[in-house]
RNA sequence: CGGGGAUUAGCGCAGUUGGUAGCGCGCUUGUUUCGGGAGCAAGAGGUCACGCGUUCGAGUCGCGUAUCCCCGACCA
């Protein structure tokens, strides 16, 4: 390729709106430009660049027997309604009606797809286990785009769908895919990246794990403990925390005027946050008060409270807290009415003693406030039902590790891909059966697993960069070999340039040759913003001695000068050698 | 959905008390240069986001709308 028919151009100024580095390089490398909010294009070198990935994705997958496919993008609200979420999933999914006012769906996943496609093709336990896999444009009415090609509306992923006729096969298999995903991100270049215990969402089935990239720009915090291999998402990390248990004294209710936060009671009352208990309100879509309890030091972590009620919760409105007779600022376990309010109490309340915590009345608080002895043992039964017990506090940096009891430690990362254990959510809210042995229908256990492949492109250039631009492995990289040909009207220079230029490729090097008539530092300021690893510069002042030179983009050797005539057999092996980095065979 | 910021040439920006729009980069042509984003000369390029108002006159003032970005919320 001619860098001067290339199209998409580089340019010098960081664009105003770009704050990543990935989304930085991306504009200013001419790699991607934007439509709308979470709307790109991919000119030619993100396209060619995310070619590759997709290469290297298909090879592991159908290397643990996947078979590709290609699902539509668009759907019917009748095949969406089927698995419930076509009413479960909010403003996230693109809705539109057809010409006859049919509704339809722009998918944002494929599982009702891909069930589809199983209840008449998987039809016989002989069949299984199978999987499918595409790769596939999906659609996400993100709240908010950001960060370029990293939170996308619109973007492309290759997702997989596997289905086994037991658990023990599922989950064999998911280890297998687990394998397939850490060589893929290998091979891609990834190099600091992890696989982590994640949260299933409100439709998942028993387990996943996020792979996550590891760089400070993450948007998804990371507990991990390096004591022993506790890895897992904040949003469902645990703790035991530490507590002290002191016995229990006496209720008492303080004035306390004026106190509305954790901060002022413990002013007030001379005690510690952790010897509080903190309400946290939320409601939920049919407006119950959902009022979540937790150690005064620590937080409710969203997404645990809607795991643990099946429901989504928002942040609660006054009219919603008032009808459930919760006072904000004294808000606490006792005197709410549970006919309009769930009650959530994370493990630290149950497991503590003498909480100072809201007295349901403007200005008042109680002291000593111990579960079982001021709130359970007084419940009717229906009321014992809107009280639930779990887990729903944030694990920080410092708490004990789950495992191992050492501290732990936040990291923040990018998630790159997950796998999920599904098992028959879908089957059976799909009536999609096979027929068992002994003729008897059952429904498919399943499990699906995807990559976010246009993410991956930045995610590789936010761990993989310098200050001039992205430094690329060369699987995913854009060419594989950058000639910058200097002076290149002086003496032979262009005429050797376009032999070794046309030998390289003779030899199957993806080769880009800068022959524009620009200034040797015009030439290594946009090689530099297109990442290739390997760099031949062909110039005057070399080939005055017969010489051209080679050096890596990511600058690991001095560059070196080389023969005219062994150039070429030198970079086909340097190419090679550096294939070889990545292999895993 | 809350909070903040922005919108003027392809990109980055300036534009004073309201007087009919400019700079840098990029692009075109010529010329001299040539190892880390060259110099000179000559050009092309604009519905100042949109709408309504105030005014003799609006990029500039007022009201409204749209779009984009950031923080938070959210993120099957």
């Amino acid at each position: 390729m001619y860098l001067s028919k290339l199209i998409g151009r580089t340019v010098k100024e960081t664009p105003r709106d770009a704050e990543l580095v990935s989304h930085r390089f991306l504009l200013r490398g001419g790699f991607v430009r934007q439509y709308s909010a979470g709307v790109y294009g991919l000119l030619p070198l993100a396209q060619k660049s995310i070619a590759k990935i997709e290469a290297i994705c298909r090879e592991e997958m159908n290397r643990v027997e996947g078979q590709e496919v290609k699902m539509p993008c668009l759907a019917t609200k009748e095949l969406w309604a089927e698995s419930g979420r076509y009413s479960a999933i909010g403003k996230d999914m693109f809705r539109l009606n057809d010409r006859n006012d049919k509704p339809m769906v722009l998918c944002m996943t494929h599982e009702e797809p891909v069930v589809y496609f199983a209840r008449t093709e998987l039809t016989s336990y002989r069949q299984l286990p199978a999987m499918m896999y595409q790769i596939q444009t999906k659609f996400r009415d993100e709240p908010r785009p950001r960060g370029g090609l990293i939170r996308l509306r619109e973007f492309t992923m290759k997702d997989a769908y596997s289905f086994h006729t037991s658990e023990e096969d599922l989950q064999n298999y998911y280890w297998q895919v687990h394998e397939a995903y850490m060589r893929f991100f290998k091979r891609t270049g990834c190099n600091n990246f992890v696989s982590v215990l994640s949260d299933n969402g409100m439709f998942g089935g028993k387990f996943s794990h996020e792979f996550m990239m590891l760089v400070p720009s993450g948007e998804d915090t990371l507990i991990t403990c390096s004591s022993c291999d506790y890895k897992a998402n904040q949003e469902i990390a645990t703790s035991p925390y530490t507590h002290t248990t002191d016995a229990e004294k006496a209720l008492e209710e303080v004035h306390t005027p004026n106190v509305k936060t954790i901060d002022e009671l413990t002013k007030f009352l001379g005690i510690t946050a952790a010897n509080t208990c903190k309400a946290v309100m939320f409601q939920t879509r049919e407006q119950e008060l959902v009022v979540a309890f937790v150690r005064g030091d620590l937080d409710v972590v969203e997404q645990k409270l809607k795991v643990l009620l099946q429901k989504e919760v928002f942040p609660a409105k006054n009219e919603v807290i008032m009808a459930a007779q919760a006072v904000a600022g004294s808000t606490g376990p006792i005197g709410l009415d549970l006919s309009k309010c769930w009650i959530v109490l994370d493990k630290t309340i149950s497991a503590g003693t003498n909480f100072a915590t809201g007295a349901n009345k403007d200005g008042y608080h109680v002291k000593n406030f111990n579960l079982n002895r001021d709130l359970m043992s007084g419940l009717s039964d229906w009321q014992k039902k809107k009280v639930l017990n779990g887990d729903i506090a944030k694990a920080r940096a410092g708490d004990p590790c789950p495992q191992c009891a050492k501290p732990l430690q936040e990291t923040r990362g990018i998630e790159i891909g997950n796998i999920f254990h599904l098992g028959t959510r879908y089957s059976q809210s799909m009536s999609c059966t096979y027929l068992d042995q002994e003729g008897n229908a059952q429904n498919h256990t399943m499990g699906c697993y995807g990559i976010g492949i246009t993410r991956l492109l930045p995610a590789i250039m936010e761990e993989s960069h310098d200050d001039r631009g992205p430094v690329f492995p060369i699987t995913i990289a854009p060419f594989e070999v950058h000639m910058c040909v200097l002076n290149k009207k002086e003496g032979d220079t262009e005429g050797t340039a376009n032999e070794i230029y046309n030998s390289l490729r003779k030899n199957g090097i993806d080769v880009i040759m800068d022959d524009r008539d620009e200034k040797p530092g015009s030439q290594f300021a946009d090689a530099d913003l297109m990442g290739v690893p390997l760099r031949v510069i062909v110039s005057p002042r070399n080939l005055k001695e017969g010489k051209v030179e080679f050096k890596y983009r990511d600058g690991r050797t001095q560059a070196q000068t080389l023969p005219v005539n062994e150039v070429v057999s030198f970079v086909t092996a340097a190419v090679k050698a550096e294939y070889a980095r990545y292999s895993l065979d």
